[in-house]
DNA sequence: TAGGATTTGTGCGTATGTATT
DNA sequence: TAATACATACGCACAAATCCT
């Protein structure tokens, strides 16, 4: 890879992750100068990554005003839960790879750390560890457009969720984690792969049903 | 919509629809100069327009080289058209949309138009009719994500099909695709989003059928 | 091997658009 | 309403990379 990819990449990885674990929440105008000066280069390759993030619907720049963290809209959020539905069992369906080793390996530190943050919960520490089991999962398929789609509609949404997650009850977030993992796990162990995707399809529509309950009981208490 | 917005869709409209009805075929190298001279502006948005289709895997820039068209690679495109045909179905389940009578009567047209190719094959309006018919396609659910995946994937392999399709018979693609639009269109003046989506998706899986065969004769002759 | 031609990447000054006072 | 501040969009000149002779 050159120089200039990885340097992208570098930026790029860096600023989604901020805006998904909140660190931009919604509405956090990232300034082109600032960015430029914080990573040490000029304006221009920081407006490449910043058009990439607006290409892909995470920001949103506009002329004389700035570069915003978009929001997402209730209507947009339950049609991406609903595709991401989908998309999770066609993992199992579309090219299903058998977990290697080493990848059930890192599975079963992630449910350790799960396991101790169940105890112990904290918002942000449950954030980087659930996208880092949603990497995993992703290879659970050959199919690379899939894994990609996958990614995109993740990125799109996690910021959200994180968001919400105040008006959730974190443990039992936690707990329904630690209990994802454990399926998953077992799932994998026994090498199939379409039952881990069924696991991740229930718990996604179990997150998606719970965040619509808190929406709901947030509406009803008037907030 | 701001100027700057109209004059980004413009540009990236013409670019891909050029990338997509092979007037610029796989290998074809986009100068930054050329297309700015042509479209009457700088480097500035040529760039921007062109790093987009970086992103979205249309063309790939390399310093000291060009911007260069790709090619997508045999297990790329079984990849796309599985995943493909699972969206096509997903039209007709995540919040399908009645199509409106002004739809039916552009379907009703493009019926006409392809009757007629199908009389006398010909494969560049054959494609842009084709093109014309999946856009309309997309207004069938509300799912605004799914449509804006369905939409990229198929940009994503559009020109390759069109480039195979020379291997393939054309006529019998033209009445094939004849035979989709007559059967969507019985399934929409029925009200049924379902029976339309599952003509599309039989519909992309026998087009994808018809394209391994032709490879796999082409390769048999020694091509 | 060297050097020139060509092309993209970068840096920065300027133009343009927006919001606020 | 006008002026000012500030941010992005643009265009150009130069640097860096590649290819060909």
């Amino acid at each position: 890879m050159s120089e200039v990819e990885t340097r992208h990449h570098r930026l790029y990885d860096a600023l989604r992750a901020r805006i998904c674990l909140l660190d931009y929440p919604p509405g956090t105008k990232l300034g082109e100068e600032a960015l430029a000066a914080e990573f040490g280069v000029s304006r221009t390759p920081v407006r490449r990554v910043l058009a990439r993030l607006s290409d892909e619907g995470l920001v949103e720049t506009r002329h004389g005003i700035g570069t915003i963290v978009t929001d997402v809209e209730p209507a947009e959020l339950a049609h991406v839960y609903a595709l991401r539905m989908e998309l999770a069992e066609l993992v199992g369906r579309l090219s299903p790879c058998p977990p290697e080793p080493e990848m059930l390996e890192r599975i079963r530190a992630m449910l350790t750390r799960a396991e101790a943050l169940a105890r112990n919960p904290e918002a942000r520490a449950f954030a980087e560890l659930n996208a880092a089991f949603f990497d995993e999962s992703l290879a659970l398929t050959g199919n690379t457009p899939l894994a990609e789609t996958a990614e995109r509609l993740y990125f799109q949404t996690a910021r959200i969720w994180l968001a919400r997650i105040g008006a959730l009850d974190l443990s039992r977030e936690c707990e329904s984690f630690v209990a994802e993992i454990r399926e998953t796990l077992a799932a994998l162990e026994a090498g199939d792969v379409m039952a881990a995707a069924l696991v991740r399809r229930a718990h996604v529509s179990m997150s998606f049903t719970r965040l619509k309950g808190a929406e709901g009981a947030a509406e009803a208490a008037g907030g």
